[in-house]
DNA sequence: TGAATGATTTACT
DNA sequence: GTAAATCATTCAA
């Protein structure tokens, strides 16, 4: 039992983060978030992500390859910590993928609650039980306290990492276009969010507006689970 | 130097 | 469903 739990809390090696976004986001379901703190340990189960794929995408900071202080994490090694303030109070955790260079990252928008529930809900101001714990992307940054300090990080070694947990299974893998990109034309149709449609932490940010569902999208996003 | 804006969340009607 | 909160970053001038 508890050699399992520690071999699940392995960090993934950085040959997980060499690949494109898309892939690394849809293999990033089902696996563990952690961030060992000074408060203390949080775990979370990723539920969604969603991939954004360098300079070609209209939908990524490093659209066009912007290279500035902000966007300069997404153009270092895979495996790093892209982590940026939006909205004038929110965090937000990508993680970088693909070689050096091509500045490529997966952003993680939710996670179900898997150890730590107390120091989540403190941080948070909400009650451990609460379903809003860490079904957005800003929300598990909070949770978990991640914020500026943790810009640039090595998710292979240190206290924040993505750990082994266990693959999704293929039939729980559902995708979507990606939320808040509608400026981004043709790039907003890509079905680059991945969720697990069996989960209830998936985040409940409303769907584009002119984006309707499609053939690829499996369950509409934000809608509720039964 | 200044104005615009955003890969969001929350509270309120 | 709509709107407010709130500021680092970006780009134009």
């Amino acid at each position: 039992m508890r050699r399992r739990a520690e071999s699940r809390l392995e960090p993934l090696p950085r040959g997980f983060y060499e690949r494109s976004a898309v892939a690394v986001a849809a293999d990033c379901l089902g696996r563990w978030l952690v961030h060992e703190s000074a408060e203390g340990t949080t775990v979370g189960r990723i539920v969604e992500a969603e991939a954004y794929e360098g300079p070609e995408d209209r939908a990524a900071h490093s659209f066009g390859g912007r290279r500035t202080a902000r966007t300069e994490a997404m153009f270092g090694p895979p495996g790093h910590a892209y982590v940026f303030f939006l909205y004038g109070m929110h965090w937000n955790f990508n993680v970088v993928t693909g070689p050096v260079g091509s500045p490529c990252a997966v952003l993680l928008r939710a996670v179900e609650p898997v150890a730590g529930q107390a120091l989540m809900a403190r941080r948070r101001g909400r009650e451990a039980t609460d379903r809003e714990l860490t079904n957005g992307p800003a929300k598990l940054c909070q949770a978990f306290g991640i914020s500026r300090e943790h810009y640039g990080q090595d998710l292979c070694e240190g206290p924040l990492r993505l750990a082994t947990g266990s693959a999704l299974p293929p039939e729980r893998l559902a995708t979507a276009p990606r939320v808040g990109v509608e400026y981004a034309g043709e790039w907003a149709d890509r079905p680059w969010r991945f969720f697990d449609r069996e989960s209830p932490q998936v985040s409940t940010a409303r769907a584009p507006r002119t984006r309707r569902a499609r053939g690829e999208l499996q369950r509409p996003p934000g809608s509720r689970l039964r």
